[in-house]
DNA sequence: TATGAATGAGCTTTCATTCAT
DNA sequence: CATGAATGAAAGCTCATTCAT
């Protein structure tokens, strides 16, 4: 990419990018059409090649920014000192529904980018995702995990949890109408259902 | 599509639809190419479009399809007298695996067409969706959730469980070999994770 | 072509020749398809191809075919004592509605062959077509032009007769329910009002 | 279509149009080629299609096109104080061969119409079809027919001319060298002929 | 920096023709 | 003699990318 892009107004900048995050996020690498991003944009075909190169520079640039933002929430938003398994959980959706305030589609591009199938796009964004996924361990590892009875696998239970936090997102973007605070308030539900479950009697 | 279709040899019209469904399911509808589909059946262009018209009939077709296999194997492979909440859960699964030893990607299929974007795809699919839900939504209700601790909330807990044994099905292919036996076992420890935390003390 | 052909039942012949002149007629040599004929003539598309080899052998044959039975009912039909102008050409146009009855298409299609445009197709016919029009030359040269006044120029008033025969009978067959015997009645008021024209008075 | 086509310069414009016109007039709607038009222009394939969107597009735009065009040069061209017969005729040719110095095949291409099978091709002009019908309404209105004898059909003779006027001109372009003069002197000694024919002795 | 007209490779679809039965 | 499943070249159309302005 061409890195005069930051020098562009921030308000543009963003414009450019929530509309990559969205059209990819709705369509897939090979669904997204340059065509539909620029008119999201409202600017010119011309120069988002200008910035970006090709499709799939937009598309690895908004991934690699997306794990930088998101890496920066979860780092500031989440608390250091904290290590309480279920409280870290809430505190890293509460970090995502953050994010989502100035990049309403980012988390769900994130997600997206799991399913990708293209493999010249998920070669391009390989490494990145690896960053992004240690971030995650890190904080998993700061977890407390000895309050549980001896039938919990935590392995399996993180596994568990993930995969429901992020099966919620999809659904409520799914359905439309996405409200943070809503799903923030459902997420915590699960939570704290699990907490119930998981303590040692 | 042209019904003569099923006058073919069984195990050409399987080649078919198989190629269909691996390719609809890796690539989505958007990115899966027709010729794509040809080459792994090892038949020409004309003759897909002679059987199902269009792009849009083949993928209208091994959904249709799927869905009445699926449902099939459920109707079949779950024990009628069975009630045991995980139980069940279990003959689900085996069910599916039964099924993915003549069509390796149905289910893969089935749970790529969640994520299906492209409106014309959906709108061909929707009412056949239904049908397939109504079918799991029987067996959920043979489900006896009485044994469960009063902490329990069961539309919760089906959908950690749903949402996990997709996760951890699309988690094996996308990790390329995909075996059956292994899945379910791993499948099957989830589930008595699961028994064991919710049981009433 | 296969002269084979002769040999099937007169019937399935004539079921096979009024097919194609049908459908080239309607749609003109391109847009012609070799699956409407099959379709139109209840036959097999394989025979098709066993009696006249290709597209371009089908409408070669009925071409020549339709040249030859045109002639052959202008040569028995018309009064070869007749030489009066105004008659002769009710005659010729009598005999067409006569050959009408056995191929309703024939006489459509071999105008249709005017504004053929394909060169391959032109180029098949293009001897034949020569045939036709001498038959018409002979039928012209027996016309007494001698009762005509000074203003008239003979060539002229033949091409516009030729021209509105023509005219009319493309006007009835495009407003669909096609009747010979009104056909024939509207073009016999048009060469009555030419003959009260041209008479020397 | 997208109406920034105006925006070119009028010569790419005359170029597009008198490519599509050749083409169409040639080869009839399922004839023609969008390949041999883009060729005959000397543009690209998704120029054609991002002006016009369809090969059906194309076919609209310059219909609509030329009945506007040819509307303007009949309503210009023909004098609103005539009111003979005959000259008014000639006037209308005059007209047309002067709409041929810009556009050499759009009365071919209007002639051709007529002839026009495709269902869909004939439905998308139909409109503006009656339109154009309507404007040689009104000069055949003004013709003043009362010096005709009692042996004349004014609507016969109405026919006649026409059907000779377009046959002279497909005559023409079927012999290839095409020259509006010739043409019209032609077409001139035509209704000459005719005039001397229907006066009152 | 910014535009959008223009390109052409690639994709879906059609259809004359072939050939095993 | 008769069938129709099968083929593949060619046609209509899309879209990432380029470039003159």
């Amino acid at each position: 990419m061409n890195s005069k892009f930051f020098d562009l107004a921030k308000e543009k900048q963003d414009r450019m990018i929530n509309a990559a995050l969205k059209i990819f996020a709705k369509n897939g690498y090979k669904g997204a059409s340059t065509d539909e991003i620029v008119k999201e944009a409202g600017i010119s075909k011309g120069l988002l090649f200008h910035y970006f190169v090709s499709k799939l520079g937009v598309y690895t640039f908004i991934f690699d920014y997306s794990t930088k933002y998101m890496t920066l929430e979860l780092t500031t938003s989440v608390d250091k000192e904290e290590s309480d398994f279920f409280e870290i959980y809430k505190q890293i959706e509460s970090a995502k529904m953050h994010a989502l305030k100035n990049y309403p589609y980012m988390q769900e591009f994130l997600y997206s980018t799991v399913y990708e199938d293209v493999s010249e796009a998920l070669l391009a964004i390989e490494d990145k995702k690896t960053a992004l996924t240690e971030v995650y361990g890190d904080l998993y590892s700061r977890m407390n995990t000895e309050v549980f009875g001896a039938e919990v696998d935590t392995e399996k239970l993180r596994k568990m949890i993930d995969l429901t936090m992020k099966g919620l997102m999809e659904e409520h973007f799914r359905e439309g109408s996405f409200q943070p605070e809503m799903l923030f308030k459902e997420e915590a539900d699960y939570l704290d259902m699990m907490r119930s479950l998981t303590m040692k009697v």
